[in-house]
DNA sequence: TTGTTGTATATTGTTGTCAATAGGAATTGA
DNA sequence: TCAATTCCTATTGACAACAATATACAACAA
């Protein structure tokens, strides 16, 4: 692993810190899955693979440890936090209720020009050329969502679903290979997409909740694959 | 202020490094009101009052920035946030999806001890002398919610709920010293726990969704408040 | 074989110091 | 009097060395 040492070396106008961009870096490879659940993030290996101090990758580190990413246990490393299945389901919970409430907010509060890019990034998501590549599905299909965010005229709530989605990405890549998810992903964004244009806010609620609950798959499908991926139980916080 | 050097001195059971307890005491005087929102965190300063050296005052406001409630204004010195009324609105708003959530698991999870636990709490509120005394009814107020996030079933939304009602803390006092605040306060915790213990998903939702919003004032007197308070609109994140 | 004790090592925590940067003030010129 | 430039200082970021602590491992004894 030679490569990407120094990946701080971009600047586009800003100034910022060392910490500020290990942080990102790792924030990254974990979302990435660069970083698997359970790796060790050892402090002199990324140290020496990144060229800076100690000093940047603890408080990187312990900024992680703050959002959630990653947990150190006491004398025995840090880690890349590996949630276990009952938080997992919890925290989906949680995140189908951010995103219904996205969706209701959006119903009631969007503006015709917020319904018109909403409109588009629909119809890119129903593009075949699209639908047929995974990696543009998934960008598509973050732009759509995204127009939901921000006609929810909330960027508060929109930051904490973003933050939340980003926390369960790690987990997310296992739902993405199940048989005809974007199939069904892109009826379910039609039915999201009028049920907000005609403001059923109670629709446009419960069609997010269970886009994001059910995702297309049945939950105990979900279920296996994550238990297949070596999860017991244990750590996170 | 010479008071309070080395308040660090408590030991429970655990080691917890300085870093994390810097952390908890500024985290506790923000949220008390030690520390106004706009307040100036002056390293060197903190440095001197708690006894350790800049790095742990470093790591601890860092990871306070993290979880939202400092802000550091490049060059200019890192300050208790201060939130704009568009977010405190929308902050409420998000608080209130949650706390409705809770009531809406409560109502359908909740067993039998806990709903005991539900109700010993509530008649605590409802004690003439405890709701008498602002400090006693602010800590048995706390103690009916926690049931609920308990009752809910959902550790991860209890524990970002939490977080969040902390991060409002220093401006929920303002809401508390309205008149007849208890007495309102008390006759929506009989609805809402009645809610629950018929198993009303919908009706405890919607209680605990108003309990949050309106807190017993009309909305625009808490603005008004809020207003008072000094605030203009910017900073936070 | 099992338990205990001691040592070694890995990992985390703390400190003092230095460097860079941006803001502000003061001085100087018009 | 006003504006611009220069210098000073506050503040943050970074580093390397030092210290403390707990765990793991090995050796030894029962």
């Amino acid at each position: 692993m030679t490569k990407s040492v120094l990946k701080l070396s971009r600047e586009t106008t800003m100034k910022r810190s060392n910490t500020q961009k290990l942080k990102d870096a790792l924030e990254e490879d974990i979302i990435n899955g660069q970083l698997l659940p359970g790796a060790k993030l050892d402090h002199d290996a990324l140290a020496a693979k990144y060229g800076v101090s100690r000093t940047p990758i603890r408080e990187a580190i312990q900024q992680l440890v703050v959002s959630g990413l990653v947990t150190v246990k006491a004398k025995k490393g840090t880690f890349v936090a590996k949630v276990g299945f009952d938080q997992l389901i919890e925290m989906f919970e949680v995140m189908a209720e951010l995103e219904g409430m996205c969706g209701r907010l959006a119903a009631r509060r969007i503006q015709p020009d917020e319904l018109e890019a909403l409109r588009a990034a629909l119809y890119r998501c129903e593009d075949p050329d699209v639908m047929s590549d995974p990696d543009d599905y998934y960008y598509e299909n973050e732009e759509f969502h995204s127009c939901i965010y921000a006609a929810s005229h909330n960027s508060f709530l929109a930051s904490e679903a973003r933050q939340l989605k980003q926390r369960l990405k790690p987990y997310r890549r296992l739902q993405l290979q199940t048989r005809n998810r974007v199939s069904t992903s892109v009826s379910e964004h039609r039915r999201i997409f009028e049920a907000i244009e005609k403001g059923k806010e109670f629709e446009a609620e419960q069609q997010l909740k269970e886009h994001v609950l059910i995702q297309g798959t049945r939950f105990s499908d979900f279920m296996s694959q994550v238990k297949a991926f070596g999860h017991t139980s244990q750590d996170a916080s």
